[in-house]
DNA sequence: CTTTTTAATCAGGTCCCCCTGACTAAAATT
DNA sequence: AATTTTAGTCAGGGGGACCTGATTAAAAAG
């Protein structure tokens, strides 16, 4: 049986954990940008992005079945990441229903500092703590995983599985 | 020199847990509401609560500043959170001008619940990686909390130290 | 060669976070 | 008592994440 104490403390601590680094990286983009661009991340145009990185050239309706969005949630993403330069749209010449979603070299470089970045805070760990702390994430993100998929209604997990196998391919 | 190759993986794994955790716990709250209630967490109303639970009876204004809102923004969450019964406001007996918002016993547990449950994921954990990870988390914090202090314009900061006191109480 | 299906679009809507400006009522100052 | 500061309010606005409904153009099927 595991202490329920130290399953708090940990707990604590990653509550702490988000709620510092949502307000750092509202700083970091506040410095940044200071009108306009906000974190993004894991939705809406975030999302678009990330999925964009991993496969590129997808169409506005492949988008929205991986994202799991409307294909009109995902035109409009789709329209305000185009009016910030970061992808651009062009009609398919094989079948011209279709519009092609392309990352601009903006648009990869957003996706990736949002990711692929060692993030300061991680610079300071020793070779020890990082193994730790990747084998303890391990664990929790499998057991997040079951969660999602066996409370899941068919939907949204192939979108954190196709994100995730991106991922290790960058990672690993 | 640390291993950089290390780091990319822990980064890798952080990512890849925030972008669970958030469709885990959106699946969650959609079976749990279906309609209406949001995440919350620590923006806007989450905040409200947050700040509310580590001291109770605060003025509109006292809110606004440890927030870091304007506050007119305060002021549209708290009637928000009045509407859903997790707060309430009167009138301050001693200076008529103040308006002291209480939480709710519906409030305290929807502040509680954002917070103190122990996340499924962490029971599967073993008492030796709950220490490494919360040791782990507690280092990394303290460096979010460097990079914010600095990078600071005098303002956040604050919010974030209390509220972290706050759960540092809550969870020793 | 018509249907039907498919990829997109426009229009309009809901709720959220957060801000500026203008204005009132009650305290604190002068 | 008159002025200024303080706590709130209302009105309005900008951006974001999503959605439903209706319509068009092009491809696939009958």
């Amino acid at each position: 049986m595991p202490n329920l104490a130290k399953q708090k403390n940990a707990a604590g601590k990653l509550i702490e954990f988000g709620m510092i680094r949502h307000t750092a990286d509202e700083i970091a983009h506040r410095n940044h940008t200071d009108k306009g661009e906000r974190p993004l991340r894991f939705q809406g145009q975030g999302k678009l992005l990330l999925a964009l990185s991993q496969e590129d050239g997808l169409s506005q309706k492949e988008l929205a079945t991986r994202l799991n969005l409307t294909v009109q949630s995902t035109a409009e993403f789709v329209n305000k990441l185009v009016k910030k330069d970061l992808v651009t749209k062009e009609k398919s010449t094989t079948d011209r229903r279709k519009t092609i979603i392309r990352l601009t070299d903006q648009g990869r470089a957003a996706a990736e500092t949002e990711t692929a970045k060692v993030p300061e805070f991680l610079t300071t760990l020793t070779d020890t703590e990082l193994d730790q702390l990747t084998s303890i994430l391990t664990k929790i993100n499998a057991n997040l995983y079951d969660e999602i998929n066996t409370a899941d209604d068919t939907k949204s997990s192939k979108v954190q599985q196709a994100v995730s196998d991106w991922l290790r391919d960058w990672f690993l």
